[in-house]
RNA sequence: CGGGGCGUAGCGCAGCCUGGUAGCGCACCUGCCUUGGGCGCAGGGGGUCGGGCGUUCAAAUCGCCCCGCCCCGACCA
């Protein structure tokens, strides 16, 4: 194509609503555009690189025998009441009424749909296992849209459904798309690591995520080197730094001491001299409407997943300010356990072999000291703590990291949360109607390559991996006037074209150094420049990447280029 | 939904405090010039100053209300 002709609107400076690196080179390099909060246009070359990537992901799907379909965005409500999430899903469901008031709304996801579809055809368990999947945009109300094509209310992604006559067939169908996935993330020339997630509300056994690492995620990784380990930090366990101080020694009884205006952790240490770990956090939680206790050492933070998850509660909050006073008499900076009657205590284990800390009195400026769990007050002891920094491997001892990461895909075994609700059954060997099982699986297409953008971006612009860059060779003629120049360099687009590469040719009557600085913005693995070293014969081949820049004979080019380029797409 | 910020030409911004002619850079158009890293000179076009109401002789500027966007938090199959 000849960039004369073609709409690519980049800009000189970044637009200022722009905060994350992607979002800023999306609408710079003129791949995007802003249509309204959490919604954008995407124009040319936003759309080839996503085409690009649908058809890596089109080919892995049907690699492993999933079956494309595509579903309405536009659903009634029945299906979403049936599962039960009509309710569930809250405000972030776009929600609309048809002119005779029938209640609809937009697709978040299409478990629904798929199950409706399924329990309807699906009879026998010869029709199993089935893998079914479409690629289209869903739409959600987010609370808070940002960070360009990160977290956005409408976005493209490839969601497909297994279903299964038992777990084993499950296990199969969910590792053939954990192997596709990992496929397609390679042919999308990401870097990326898949750790174990939370199954959330969506009650299921397993389930994965495949997360790039980057400044602009929202969530975090707990990862180790050595070790491989690699968990949401939802779920991630790990030993804890050890305490910095020793407990007093003695069997020392519990303590009041006046502690004015000490409330926070941090204050409470300053005012004693002692660090952090020396304390015992109390949070005072409510689960499923019942006050909770949860202590945790004074540097820890409490993970609201595992809480819910060790008290097997659906909703977890912490408590208002007057339901503290009234469970423990105090308000917040001055509880503690000990004594306490009116709530369930749970504890996380690293208070385990402690004594002799510091917690709050329960009396508004006072706390105890030489408070020793099992003593003093009694838990029920569980991994409730947030991985830190410093922590290590829980097995090993291996030093862990922390760090943010964009969630690109997500895979898990759904079980039989739909074929139940919504009566999804087919008879087995022996006649008998039995559930089928099924999984679910998400890829985020946007995100694909807003993570691209982030993982490769330089002080230059975006640098795309060639198997799903707009284009794949831009031929830059330094001066279009010159004949000779253009002459060579139209020679040599049409044969990369020949040659089956996707090939854009620089023909705008344009200084050299707008050329080289647009090329270098919107990402194209490579460039052609036809310039002075024509009367050699020559033109420089440079790579955007690595910056590496090689001088090669015309009639050569084309074919050092495809080879290359065909190579990197494997 | 809580906190903060912003809204003036396509983009980036100044002007607002202290009311009176709407301005700068880039981009765009025309001509000349230039052609290896966002080139130079000259001329030119483009604005309901987010919207409404109010105060005033007079509002981009002051007041009230609304809308939109961004950031932090809450939230996030």
């Amino acid at each position: 194509m000849l960039w004369s002709k073609l709409f690519i609107p980049t800009l000189r400076e970044n637009p200022a609503e722009a905060e994350v690196v992607s979002h800023q080179l999306l609408l710079r390099g003129g791949y995007i555009r802003q249509l309204g909060a959490g919604i954008y246009n995407y124009l040319f070359l936003a759309n080839r690189s996503m085409l690009k990537i649908i058809g890596i992901v089109r080919e892995e799907m049907n690699a492993i025998g999933a079956q494309e379909m595509l579903l309405p965005a536009l659903n009634p409500a029945e299906v979403w009441q049936e599962s039960g999430r009509w309710d569930l899903m809250g405000d972030n469901m776009f929600r609309l009424k048809d002119r005779f008031g029938r209640p609809l709304c937009l697709g978040m996801t299409h478990e629904e749909v798929m199950t409706s579809i399924a329990r309807g055809e699906l009879r026998s368990y010869k029709q199993l296992p089935q893998i079914w999947y479409q690629i289209q945009t869903k739409f959600r109300d987010e609370p808070r849209p940002k960070s360009g094509l990160l977290r956005v209310r409408q976005f493209i992604m490839k969601d497909s459904y297994s279903f299964d006559l038992d777990a084993q067939g499950l296990d199969a169908s969910y590792e053939k798309h954990r192997a596709a996935y990992c496929r397609i993330f390679d042919r999308c020339g990401l870097e990326y690591i898949t750790v174990e997630a939370d199954s959330g509300a969506m009650g299921g056994s397993a389930s994965q995520e495949f997360m790039v690492r980057s400044q602009a995620g929202e969530d975090y990784v707990v990862a180790c080197k050595e070790t491989g380990y690699a968990a949401n930090l939802e779920k991630a366990v790990s030993r804890p730094a050890p305490p910095p101080a020793a407990d007093p020694e003695g069997d020392l009884d519990p303590e009041e001491f006046h502690t004015p205006n000490r409330k926070t952790i941090e204050e409470v240490a300053d005012f004693t001299g002692l660090p952090r770990t020396s304390q015992m956090k109390s949070l005072v939680m409510v689960a499923d409407g019942k006050g909770v206790l949860a202590l945790l050492r004074g540097d820890h933070q409490l993970s609201e997943t595992k809480f819910a998850a060790a008290l097997k509660a659906q909703e977890v909050r912490p408590a208002h300010p007057e339901e503290m006073r009234e469970w423990l008499g105090a308000d917040a900076g001055s509880l503690g356990p000990v004594g306490v009657k009116s709530l369930r205590i749970v504890a996380d284990l690293a208070l385990t072999g402690r004594k002799n800390m510091i917690c709050g009195a329960n009396r508004d400026d006072y706390h105890l000291r030489n408070v020793t769990p099992d003593e003093d007050f009694q838990a029920e002891y569980f991994d409730l703590r947030q991985v830190a920094d410093g922590d290590t491997e829980i097995e090993t001892g291996a030093p862990l990291q922390i760090h943010k990461s964009v969630e690109i895909g997500h895979i898990f075994k759904l079980g039989y949360k739909y074929s139940h609700s919504m009566g999804l059954n087919v008879l087995n060997h022996d006649g008998v109607e039995t559930p089928v099982i099924m999984g679910s699986y998400g890829i985020g297409i946007e995100r694909i390559l807003s993570a691209a953008i982030e993982l490769y971006a330089d002080k230059n612009g975006i640098s795309m991996p060639v198997s799903i860059a707009p284009f794949e060779v831009v031929v830059t003629p330094v001066k279009i006037g010159d004949a000779a120049l253009r002459r060579a360099a139209e020679e040599i687009y049409g044969k990369l074209q020949a040659l089956g590469v996707d090939v854009l040719l620089d023909d705008r009557d344009e200084s050299p150094g707008v050329k080289f600085k647009d090329a270098d913005l919107i990402g194209i693995p490579y460039r052609v420049t036809v310039g002075k070293k024509l009367a050699q014969g020559n033109v420089e081949i440079a790579e955007r990447r690595s910056g590496a820049v090689r001088e090669v004979q015309v009639a050569e080019a084309p074919g050092w280029l495809a080879e290359k380029i065909h190579a990197a797409k494997k």
